[in-house]
DNA sequence: TATTGTTATACTCTATAACTATA
DNA sequence: TATAGTTATAGAGTATAACAATA
């Protein structure tokens, strides 16, 4: 009969399997969740600085130098000087950071096809509705809690 | 339409926002997802030794050491001698913690009531449907994993 | 000899605050 | 004066390895 909080005990659950898989699949490659979130970004939007990375990914700009060390180290992004501002850094996929997350849009959509493929159509669509009703509906609320917090 | 990959998608993005919010809401009693992953473990069994939450909650026996520490000294758990071995210790809920996570119950239902209560029976019971056959997909996909990584 | 938990050590993610170089 | 990024510092979560006390 399907609850509410059978429905987000079962949500729960497949987050925090799917995290550990991940973690588990990225560490092979020695990347971890927050580095391939920065790469995945980088591969969408092109190069950009430090300040731009911290803004999308909503981290400090601490937390980017960081990451970015960590990627520099690994040999999947450079960090070059802005060509017009001497303050910035611009950040680039290097080609094996290319290479990484070409592979990585591959197995994504091998994944979501092993998770949701079998599934029927009507399921699927049923499916997506209540999660974008529950995606809206947490949206509020923690625009609510914020305008409490503050 | 709802491909897979769509609906992972949203899944995963729904993932993230329940993490945030749920941190941050945790965060204002001074907790955190890992202590009250330990906490909520403890409601549902009982007193137990260190090596039992290590095991539940798949964490090595340090982490569970550092994790009581905190729990200690915030005043949610104790930790005694056990009567029968004395080697180990006996993880207890104070009353602090008890009180905690008979409201986080509570919390718990009503979070789950706003994020999928206005959805129709057939759409829950569908959603329900898609999750759970992704989790024994996914079960499945990390039992071979595991085979191949050893 | 096996088990329970700790100390020692280390890595990642995260944040704030103070500071430098540049705009 | 404002912005980009770093150094300094700190706390949480996580892990392995070596070791103590007890079984």
């Amino acid at each position: 009969m399907a609850s509410s909080t059978e429905l987000l005990d079962q949500l729960l659950a497949l987050s925090i399997m799917i995290d550990k898989d991940l973690t588990a699949t990225l560490g092979k490659d020695g990347l971890t969740l927050a580095r391939t979130h920065l790469l995945w970004e980088l591969h969408r939007s092109g190069p950009v600085t430090q300040q731009r990375l911290a803004a999308v990914l909503e981290v400090s700009p601490r937390n980017v130098t960081a990451l970015v060390d960590g990627l520099v180290a690994s040999g999947h992004v450079t960090r070059d000087r802005h060509p017009e501002d001497r303050r910035a850094f611009l950040i680039t996929l290097t080609e094996h950071g290319s290479a990484a997350m070409a592979a990585m849009a591959v197995q994504h959509e091998e994944f979501a096809e092993a998770l949701f493929g079998p599934i029927s159509a009507r399921d699927r669509a049923a499916t997506a509705r209540a999660l974008d009703h529950a995606r809206t509906r947490l949206a509020a609320l923690m625009e609510e809690h914020h305008g409490e917090g503050s």
